[in-house]
DNA sequence: GTAGTTGTTATGTCCGGACATTGATACACT
DNA sequence: AGTGTATCAATGTCCGGACATAACAACTAC
């Protein structure tokens, strides 16, 4: 009726009626017509309406009920922003070749708010490791890192030197773990004056603070790392793409051979 | 055959060829059983499988093609991190309620790394607007803004100290542009000496440096905003959710009656 | 009144068929 | 050999029907 070109019907009814919400003809909330009526408007068999309203449904627009009719719940497909990381190891945003010299690796009791964040007790154990990172030829010292994991969990400490796996990817192949949720924190503040010493910069110069908090399928808090870059090497940096909803996702998983 | 509670046949048979892809009895790349094979096999209509297949295929596992058949992209669903954020504004990140209070706005040469970004030719002019961002009720002074836009968009000064949207909201609205690109890079340095004034803290104190570059859908940058946030008084923070491909959105947009 | 029953109405599932469309292949012709 | 052509094989589209299921409303029995 409205548009035309070799396309299937139930792309060219999707589209009339994409366009009819578009215009407001139903408002937010109110009830589409129904599956019937829209087969007698436009002379096609439930098949293919259902195939139409498919596409609506699935573009976000409408909602559909069993025995209660579709909503519409959109006039124009909404966008969202995301940042997409294929792989959680696009979170630490360090080159390549990089590696980790532990400083020390031991029990401590846990601060109140460390505690908080891991759902401990007041004064209970964690496990932790504190290490340098080192850049790859030029052997710049890039950060510190604070890494505190359970008491349990403490085993780590015996591969995070050795090989070039970041933490939370130890964690999950000795124990299972799964990160399925990552918060990151990010602020400024003054190197104090052991790491500084460590890092060899100024005591008392800036440096940009990165907290990740790894959390797993339960909710569950696993790890938690803090690094301290020292200003000037370190930049975080990070895209937001505009995402229709609907879209085919440009598929995964490509092999570094 | 499988599974069994009564779920629609083509879920259960989904069910049955996911497992069967995870247990890697087609391998990547292969082509897949085709459909009227699958009917033969678990003797239902070519219907059935279809849906069967379709959820194969939203869920990124396989790929069909129009009289070529099936073929097998994944084993396992790919899933990837993603921060979503419904809206612009959560880049931000400032609480409800601040104002900008515009120090300057006049047109100045772009420097060489502006001009870059912009695509802007050597000795070009940009539109430059400083201003001072406060806190709602305590008048904190929470950050210095420095806001670059193209020469002809210089009109947007008009609006910004006026109301509380966001540069590049105004830019929308006044000049039709879509933010369908963002970057945001963060690092840690020293504020200069004006700027440190300007907020009222030590000169060299440190602080969080959050550039925004924002490009429209023909890939053009329009806006570069930087703000120096004296330290402890702001935290950059973000969430990462897994998230498996195929999977339905959340719905946005709750209508409240 | 409250609880249970029944009926209506909408979408969800499923069938068996039909024809269209389009890569790929094999074949015939120049 | 190269080029067109016919055929095949697979998915894509579409029909008209059937029954299942769930939300909702109205009605009935206690």
């Amino acid at each position: 009726m409205s548009t035309r070109a070799g396309k299937p019907r139930y792309q060219v009814i999707a589209d009339t009626l994409r366009a009819e919400l578009a215009r407001g003809d139903y408002p937010v909330g109110a009830t589409f017509p129904k599956e019937i009526d829209l087969c007698a408007r436009f002379d096609v068999s439930r098949f293919t309406i259902r195939n139409a309203v498919r596409e609506l449904e699935t573009a976000g627009l409408v909602e559909r009920h069993k025995a209660r009719g579709t909503q519409v719940l959109n006039l124009t497909p909404p966008s969202t922003y995301v940042q997409t990381l294929t792989n959680l190891d696009e979170l630490l945003q360090y080159p390549k070749e990089t590696r980790l010299s532990v400083r020390y690796a031991h029990l401590v009791t846990a601060t109140e708010t460390l505690a908080a964040q891991f759902g401990l007790a007041d004064g209970e154990m964690l496990f932790n490791i504190g290490a340098i990172r080192f850049g790859a030829g030029d052997n710049e010292r890039l950060c510190w890192t604070d890494v505190f994991v359970r008491a349990e969990h403490g085993g780590v400490a015996d591969d995070i030197g050795r090989d070039s796996r970041p933490v939370y990817r130890v964690l999950e192949d000795r124990f299972g773990l799964t990160a399925d949720d990552v918060r990151v924190d990010i602020e400024a503040n003054t190197l104090t004056a052991e790491i500084a010493k460590e890092l060899e910069v100024e005591r008392g110069s800036p440096a940009l603070c990165v907290t990740r908090r790894y959390a797993g399928d339960d909710g569950r808090v696993f790890e938690i790392s803090i690094s301290r870059h020292p200003s000037s090497r370190y930049t975080y940096s990070m895209a937001f793409g505009r995402k229709t909803q609907g879209e085919r996702e440009s598929a995964g998983t490509v092999s570094t051979p």
